[in-house]
DNA sequence: ATGGTTGGACCCCAA
């Protein structure tokens, strides 16, 4: 089974590059974020055209929104308002093997790291305590669950391109990066991509539209994550991540990563 | 040290 995370920003605008996506990589689950469309408005038919029969979505007008588009069934789909912002950031559903995906996409948090200057900052916090505190209760002995999406934090030295130079930069502050270790703590999760691409080296999944040629100056970060539970860890096969993405005409400014779980 | 771009709505906000 191959799993793809996205931030879309924009499913309409870009439903060339998600069925190019489908057609490269054939995934049977994908879940996305940033869509930006309220449920009125969804593209179901074209969504089911690129061969996902069962399709969830949570969305809102102008900001945020998630879907997980699906060839397998779905069940038990949930929607969880975290915080009570309004904002549609999550959704989860059950496969059929009783593996429960939850999609999350995390507040960026806006530029100051300082939650007395900043709400957004201090949303940003608050959001990541609730999702610990969502699996610490939660959590039922031998579950399988797989955790993804965009989680605007970058935790490691090398999920960015300067440790140093990003320290005071929101995505990569100490603050936020203990956060995630608290919620990576929460269920012992198991950070896919690092399982393959030792820490030493340089991941990155998204890029700023501030530059003009990405690549070049690959001043990336990696912001999206795919965590497991350790009960699933000797089914991953395979982590991606689809740079091509990021130069093709219009791009994302995330790029889509994936695993493969057997 | 600063500004740079994009998307979606509205005459700017969030990223």
């Amino acid at each position: 089974m191959k799993i793809i995370s996205w931030n879309i920003n924009s499913l309409r605008l870009r439903l060339m590059l998600l069925e190019r996506l489908v057609i490269t990589q054939n995934p049977d689950i994908i879940c996305l974020q940033e869509t930006k469309v309220q449920d009125v408005d969804f593209p179901m038919l074209e969504v089911q055209n690129l061969g996902f029969k069962f399709v969830a979505f949570a969305g809102e007008k102008s900001y945020n929104g998630v879907a997980i588009l699906s060839k397998l069934p779905l069940t038990n789909i949930k929607k969880y308002d975290i915080l009570d912002f309004g904002h549609k950031r999550h959704i989860a559903a059950t496969l059929p093997d009783e593996t429960i995906i939850h999609n999350f996409y995390v507040p960026a948090g806006g530029d100051i790291p300082d939650v007395k200057l900043n709400d957004k900052f201090d949303f940003k916090l608050k959001f990541i305590d609730w999702m610990v505190e969502y699996f610490t209760k939660n959590y039922c002995q031998n579950q399988k669950i797989v955790m993804l999406g965009d989680m605007n934090i970058a935790p490691l030295i090398n999920d960015v391109w300067s440790h140093k130079q990003l320290l005071g930069v929101v995505s990569h502050t100490p603050i936020e990066v203990k956060k995630m270790m608290n919620l990576q703590a929460s269920l012992n999760w198991i950070d896919a991509h690092r399982i393959f691409v030792p820490d030493s080296e340089k991941l990155y999944s998204w890029w700023s539209y501030r530059e003009l040629d990405p690549f070049k100056s690959n001043r990336g970060r990696r912001l999206d994550h795919i965590w497991i539970t350790p009960n699933l860890g000797n089914n991953l096969k395979k982590a991606e991540v689809f740079k091509d993405f990021r130069i093709a005409f219009k791009p994302s400014d995330h790029v889509p990563i994936g695993v493969d779980i057997l």
